[in-house]
DNA sequence: ACCTGAACACCGTTCAAGT
DNA sequence: ACCTGAACACCGTTCAAGT
């Protein structure tokens, strides 16, 4: 490991959280060990601990980066079109980051990024005339969305590791029967392989529409 | 352990699963490991293989006890009510079980309860007219909302275990220069707490409203 | 100041041996 | 048929010892 690149670098916290973001990108969240880290940056699991104060400090880390990421547009920009924009911008860090969406909402957001970016978005709710409370709820239930979609996905979309064998088509067949409706709505985006990005902004445009609707009849 | 109600009943699958998700409910899901299961039931940790195929297994099983809770109204409930009840059941079964919305949310739901539950959600859906695209985007919108709901809510509510001591109310003064907006509305939740089941609805019905403007206009 | 080696208290899982 | 004991290959974390 530690593709050569010249004289080891002093290690600091900074460069473990970003060893571990490569980690886990490579092969997934789960190799992400402090030995295999340790391993990643030429040093033994329990030197980290001289840099980072455990495990769920490198996570807490990450999490902050991954809220980095995501754009938050100023306040030249309509509130609509913003929380569209920051919508747009967490799934393309997602995607990029297949653990980021899991990691993060499976953990307390309570580090200055994350606070900074509540309160922005909780800022534009509020100028756009939304009260307290409703800017609160809204903000609930676009994040739930957001972190919702990404995780959701897997389970309508058909196993993409399907034998083609006699067996499978037989099971397929029975399935057909026991579940008409979720074959035939699974036939349909096997036919048209779903659009991500559509599938996404049709919920988050259901929850939009909505908002604006409260905001402009209020 | 096993609380001595009279001589052992032969162990099984389904016995093994029950207990894990007792296990789940009094110690949380960090607790549940396979030797502490065993413990549970008066045997050795080994000794589950011989009923289960391994910790994987257990969690199935426990997805598909979750999903089989959920209550999903029959042919004769308006779509949108159905949806709104079964969002409601969903919720009623995550607030008894702690672990029940991020274990499901975060495992494949391939066993034929969750099969025949979406089957039941989508066929809801066809029939009140929605093409086969639109209701699969609708249950994905639906499902993204109610299983991120329970996992946003902890990062708005203030911590239940603030400090009420003077370096804590320093902090606190800080942190309404800092985040103007986002303690302004956390203000407003801890003045009049959050009724979830209100906090809930609302971006429920915004999902709800938004899919019954789509069927009524198509 | 930073790193290593060894240890501690855990995991999930396998497997020969018992009954 | 089911269970046990012991082992294997792992975890995160601590800590004395080195430099």
């Amino acid at each position: 490991m530690r593709s050569g690149k010249g004289p080891r670098e002093t290690l600091d916290r900074e460069r473990v959280v970003r060893a571990a973001m490569d980690l886990a990108d490579e092969r997934g969240l789960d190799a992400l060990t402090m030995r295999e880290l340790g391993r990643k940056l030429g040093v033994e699991a329990a030197s980290l601990y001289n840099h980072v104060s455990g495990k769920d400090d490198v996570l807490d880390g990450m999490v902050e980066q991954v809220v980095a990421w995501i754009d938050v547009p100023g306040e030249d920009v309509d509130w609509k079109e913003a929380m569209r924009r920051r919508a747009v911008s967490a799934r393309a860090v997602f995607a990029r980051h297949p653990w980021a969406a899991g990691l993060v909402d499976s953990r307390e957001r309570r580090g200055p990024v994350s606070l900074s970016y509540a309160d922005q978005i909780l800022g534009t709710l509020l100028r756009a005339g939304f009260s307290p409370r409703v800017a609160g709820n809204a903000f609930l239930a676009l994040d739930s969305y957001i972190y919702g979609y990404e995780r959701q996905r897997a389970s309508i979309a058909p196993a993409d590791d399907v034998d083609t064998g006699d067996a499978a088509r037989e099971v397929l067949e029975a399935a057909r029967e026991a579940y008409p409706s979720l074959m035939l709505v699974a036939g349909e985006y096997a036919a048209e392989p779903s659009d991500d990005d559509t599938a996404f902004a049709f919920g988050l445009g259901l929850i939009l529409d909505g908002l604006e609707r409260l905001v402009d009849g209020g």
